[in-house]
DNA sequence: CGTTACGTTTACGTTTACGTTCGCGTAAAG
DNA sequence: CTTTACGCGAACGTAAACGTAAACGTAACG
């Protein structure tokens, strides 16, 4: 029941991260695993919040703009307007998230046009290879 | 007809991008304007090659894997393992994208549902401060 | 013709996000 | 009890993506 704790190993190798990235993250504020003597013990809700940290930054959001939207996911101990704060930047990400969707959509339809293009200019290519071998190894 | 050039002021406003990024883009070969005297003028493909820059920077690629999407986008000169290869790259990035996309559609709804959350903890947070309004300066 | 404005290249500085030792503590294995 | 393995934090190193500053060309303005 308490053991849904992960080493720093474990968690290393479930989310294909190195252990220098956990530490960095820690001592970054960005997680806060318990200390049990000498180490550290990641709990369900670290690697929630690492879940989305890499989610954010595969949208390349920089650590810093993560922080502000983890310190949304722990309502507690925190004030008014820390509180308030907090939603602000998060509605912020929030739209420029959507636009983002948006754009990738475009960016997908697009790239998916230019790969078809290029597998039409491979075939000619190729056509032209047949037709004339100049260099042969 | 020749002028739809831009000087490097008029491609910085119009993209919101700084003529150092314009510069550096172009000594990694990212962008290569055309030189007129001293200067360098920006044709409609490199203002389209600077948006799909720009566009795959949002989406945390590297400046190195779109250069390598980018190299799909002039099939001419190219040779044919040249193609290949750009072909199989935009390929991987275009499955990065797709998955992307799909993650972007489950961030974006479960940060609308934390903000619910905040704003639901800061009604109560406002309510409990009008209760016991302990410090007003 | 001097100055102001804009452009160039070159070189070095800076920030972000870790990688790479390092010296140390601890814990298990032999 | 030593060796081996893992973990920690501190310090320094590094690659990417520019920013900043220096030294210079040129064009236009008054």
């Amino acid at each position: 029941m308490s053991e849904d704790l992960m080493s720093i190993r474990e968690m290393s190798r479930s989310f294909g991260v190195t252990p220098r990235a956990l530490r960095f993250y820690r001592s970054s504020d960005l997680l806060s695993p318990l200390r049990r003597g000498q180490s550290r013990l990641y709990s369900k809700s670290d690697r929630a919040r690492l879940k989305l940290i890499l989610r954010g930054k595969r949208f390349g959001f920089s650590l810093e703009q993560i922080r502000e939207i983890l310190e949304l996911y722990n309502p507690a101990e925190k004030n008014l307007s820390q509180t308030e704060a907090a939603l602000t930047t998060a509605r912020e990400r929030l739209a420029d998230m959507k636009q983002q969707y948006l754009e990738l959509g475009f960016a997908i339809t697009d790239l998916e046009e230019q790969i078809e293009e290029g597998e039409a200019a491979l075939l000619k290519l190729r056509a032209l290879a047949e037709a004339a071998p100049s260099e042969e190894k």
